[in-house]
DNA sequence: TTGTAATGCCATAAATGTGTCACAAAATGA
DNA sequence: TCATTTTGTGACACATTTATGGCATTACAA
């Protein structure tokens, strides 16, 4: 059985989360605090853990590395602001997937499943922080994204946005999903800024051929990967 | 079968790095304390040795002096600040790696990984202690670097820089990443110090050609060492 | 101790990335 | 089809990040 772990000092949250990690099938325990949240790490064995990187008496991040010290655990990190992302995912931290306030129940559950998923894959294959759809590698660790072996150079707002897109394949971001997602949802600025960075994310992954998946326009809401099943 | 002892008074690291570890398929062995660890050693063939630099009774660099007395087994040391680089892997010592904690069981067994495969090659050649990487080799144990058999005079600190970057090919070190292995996590100095011996090592480095090998910059993350495949 | 090399820090220059806008192009629906 | 709405694009200003040279301090060897 999945056992997941909610840390969060906001009790709204952390009960919202549990009803539906319950309906899920999850043995869920909660913490409210980090010493609460590492005590609990300690003794038992989860699969994964939600954690609030605002949280009283020891932060998300210092929770992250010292649980990093001992184990592997799949961390998905819950940010109020957009931190930066290579520090929650990548090099500094560690986690394997962030989610930034305000969130829907729902998105934090498919993330879960995401993450869990991936993981199962990933058993097998040594490197985490890796993300392949067909012949489509965004790798974190590296910080590089290759089609069909083909280096494409991409900023870093390029990458994050791939990343954030491509980690949910097929469900359609809003503008205001991604500003809240890729530059934090205290920033106040022209959604049509996320056009920009769409524009020059597809002109930079068009330089190489890829049939099976895009990055679509869903007319009059937003964006979405897509990829396309192969009629195999 | 390869052989691994893990030494280490954490148990809870030595219990996830044993998990590890038989995931990899190694045959496991776990010491609590140096005395423990050079028992085993003495009793056992073991193919590599992870220590961990404080334990009780026996510290870790006695433990390597004591081992390097008789044999030439590879080994990993764990260290929780950042202690003197050749210290650890240069003369005194003679460690094969060392990993600064707070570290992932994932880098750990990648070293481990490194290690052994580079040292299945140098069973031919004489030398351990050798990274070498198209026409640039880094001895650690005569502190000399050179490309294509012309000395590059590094100063320590250039060359723990380049070694700690080139033995991780690929992978982006932040600039905190790199102050935390080089200076110690617990070195309150300018992030902006790393560029500065960044642009010394490129600097000496670019007095020869090197068409295949770079330390590339990763815009707003941090540095790389880069090697181009060769399309052979 | 003294001289020399190494190191760390800073200010400024250079390089690169980002956000905004205006207008063109495309999609939608009557 | 046309009017309207939405998205795509190129240009440009400006913000951010990195590279560089110089200087003060420290470490080290003679």
């Amino acid at each position: 059985m999945t056992k997941i772990l909610i840390a969060d000092d906001n009790k709204q949250i952390t009960s919202i989360l549990e009803e539906y990690s319950k309906k899920e099938g999850y043995e869920t325990i909660l913490a409210y605090d980090g010493i609460q949240a590492m005590e609990l790490i300690k003794k038992n064995n989860f699969d994964i853990i939600l954690l609030d990187v605002m949280m009283p008496k020891m932060d998300g991040f210092e929770v992250v590395r010292e649980v990093r010290k001992e184990s592997d655990v799949p961390v998905i990190m819950i940010t109020a602001r957009g931190e930066d992302f290579e520090r929650i995912m990548g090099l500094d931290i560690g986690a394997d997937d962030y989610i930034v306030k305000p969130f829907s129940p729902q998105e934090v559950m498919a993330r879960v499943r995401a993450v869990l998923r991936r993981l199962s894959k990933e058993t097998i294959m040594q490197k985490k922080s890796l993300l392949q759809i067909d012949n489509l590698v965004i790798d974190i660790e590296d910080y590089v994204v290759t089609i069909d072996k083909n280096k494409v150079m991409l900023t870093k707002k390029e990458l994050e946005l791939l990343w954030t897109l491509a980690s949910s394949i097929g469900k359609v971001f809003t503008r205001d999903n991604l500003l809240n997602t890729l530059w934090g949802y205290d920033y106040f600025g022209d959604t049509r800024t996320v056009d920009t960075h769409v524009k020059r994310l597809r002109a930079k992954l068009n330089e190489y051929p890829h049939e099976n998946w895009d990055v679509k326009t869903i007319w009059a809401v937003g964006y979405k990967f897509e990829e396309k099943k192969n009629e195999e």
